[in-house]
DNA sequence: CATGAATGAGCCTTCATTCAT
DNA sequence: TATGAATGAAGGCTCATTCAT
């Protein structure tokens, strides 16, 4: 609570940070069971020990390390949803935030992967309810921009929990498809292709009328293809 | 071709199966680490040894594993669309498909990640080119009928493929979403509320007018409460 | 003893013949223990069953490979040894057929390595007993044709036991130092040298006058370089 | 440099020296095959990881068994060279570093052996270099005596290469064959016997008369049986 | 605090041997 | 008699973790 234990700390925390930095690397690299503590010592350019001053087992890095990433992501989303204040402008940030989100970190997707195959079968509830309440306070952060759109009538009565659920779902698995394609389109004209097909769904007339030539052009052309700007494409 | 040699041939087959069968249980239950090839010797009641007659190393046995999983899915999904003429019928008999087969085989779910982690990292590009191979293939049959309901103008004009790719992409994203959920609502209903979401809107205005009742009352009521009769749930 | 099963034993000896020199040959080429059942199973183009049909173990066929080689090396010592009648030839043609059988087996000399080092440490005294035996006979027949010559005052008076002995033990010295040095020059010039070096020692004044000029100049060639007919080498 | 990091160093080539010296131990005792390295460690009394911290394979630690062993060798042989002046000492004391350095070395020939056997199959050049090399060494060492010997009108006119290339390989042939007779005499008794063989081949008449009683004898005696003063043994 | 040498439990894989056919 | 599928003991090697410095 002194400044100079209030030094300290800060210097431990900077530290730890450090250490889950490298442990992202390199567990995005090769895995958790290919990544070796020594790799990260390495690559942290520490001694092995003093990965264990900070972190009791090789697991609990794994999980610093998924909390690190979910808590910037939570971050960036609560920074965007607070930014502005139309529920249209909000809607479109809180995509644009996941986009940019995903992009960032697309070298580091399979850690993903491999925190929920660990999730799914772990005796440690600490990690499924760690992604429960993540998808949580992500839902509710889009729910109350999906209610707002109800209310302003420009989306159709929809049971709130469900949808923004199952958008994250959607989010999740149009990521993953998009890094098992090899990364070869660009992930955001994915998401717009996805938010056509869904938006329009959601929509009342009233907005469908104003916005159908859009997304119908969207979905016309698709996301797989480049965008050129000639008109007649192969 | 003797009958002799094809009984051996059989039984040989028959018994890789049975290994494969072995491996799924424990590699779904433990993971691909955590599962020792003693422990699905063990399961299958053969000796250690009996593996490396039919599979070269442990991650051989993982890749049959996850052949032998999508075999049988993309022969469940070819018998559907087989079976049905009419394209709207072959939608929903393609989408019941695939739901049921995610619920048969949602134990074993966490393979999947697994393997797709693996496909993203691994060196050895077989793994990708299988998940990649299965997707186009599915993406073929799924965009036959999508043509179809185009050609009839129940659905807008959509570029086929990337809808395919992305309906793929979502179902994966919903059945994740399911598991790390704990299977606590019915998979189908989830899959229905996409449906309404996306359906709605890719339909035209004739199809749209026709069904428009249902999809709102799905998508007002959501997947994840129960459709319980009485109105006021908690 | 009928010749019913007279040629069934016939049979039999013929194929453990096969085995053995499938063994022979796999045995040489990577050694006891990097050789598998499987590889001479393979090389002889039998079942590994097959083997186990004929050899106890896998140490059995090895002392097998052992004994069929000797068998033959003392064969042609024998045969070698009768053939001739004056000492000075048969001394002669000893010393050549251990040249031409070290040179027709001069691939499989690693087995006869492996087969010492095996002897050493066995506890299984059959290995030294076998070796020793084989020693003691060609000990025998070498000293039968000292003994002659020294008879004939061709030779000092030398203890013909030792003699001989060191005379195998600086044969097997010589091969073995022909097969390090990768067989760059003809094993026969090798042997020529030492048996003038030998044999110089062993002259009495009779002989040597007559054969010095001889092993003089063997000597000052030397057996490295080749013996071309320039006058001037380099 | 520092004292510190040098003390650290040292300490490392100490634990390095003892691994070995337990490497060669069990390597003799039981063969390259049959030891484990569990029984090096035990033996050493370390941990079997310990042993990969400073050998990366077991064939490794065969092979700084093997260079361990032939420095010590050669080292052996360098000081004598260097200590006396008069060629003829100097041969002499050559012969005897050799007897010695082999008998010290009895319980461990066989390592040699296999480590022979090794060097014929290897693939791996390094082996085979390492055998050569030391040749070469040893070779060089007893040229320049033989050469001096030759000046001095002692040694008839011989090719110097070739002549202590086949001293070097009837050496390990005596050894051998010494190590196989089981010990049963003195080492040194077969050397004295051998070189009155090639000595007298190589000796000029000046030397010959010198000592041509002493060679006589020697080689009238042999070395198999006991030099007991008994007139009358077996 | 930081370090890295030491540890040993543990696993994949091999392969000699067996035996039912 | 010949076979080769099945076996499981055994071993080289890895690596998370500890702890003395």
């Amino acid at each position: 609570m002194s400044p100079q234990r209030s030094r300290t700390e800060e210097a431990k925390e900077a530290k730890r940070q450090l250490l889950i930095h490298a442990a992202i690397e390199m567990f995005a690299k090769k895995g958790f069971h290919e990544t070796k503590m020594q790799d990260i010592a390495d690559y942290a350019a520490v001694g092995k020990g003093t990965l264990y001053e900070y972190f009791e087992t090789k697991e609990d890095l794994f999980l610093a390390v998924y909390d690190s990433w979910i808590d910037e992501y939570e971050a960036d989303m609560l920074r965007q949803s607070e930014r502005l204040l139309d529920p249209v402008s909000k809607a479109s940030a809180l995509i644009d935030t996941t986009v940019e989100f995903y992009e960032k970190h697309a070298d580091h997707a399979a850690i993903l992967l491999e925190f929920w195959a660990h999730a799914i079968r772990s005796q440690n509830p600490h990690f499924l309810n760690r992604i429960r309440e993540m998808k949580s306070r992500l839902s509710e952060l889009g729910g109350k921009v999906a209610q707002e759109l109800i209310k302003l009538k420009l989306f159709v009565d929809v049971d709130v929990e469900s949808f923004t659920r199952l958008e994250l779902a959607m989010s999740d698995g149009v990521f993953l498809q998009w890094i098992l394609d090899g990364k070869s389109y660009p992930l955001r004209d994915a998401y717009k292709f996805r938010q056509s097909l869904i938006g329009a769904g959601l929509m009342t007339n009233t907005l469908r009328k104003l916005i159908a030539p859009k997304t119908d052009k969207r979905l016309k052309q698709g996301f797989l293809k480049p965008k050129s700007s000639n008109k007649k494409s192969t």
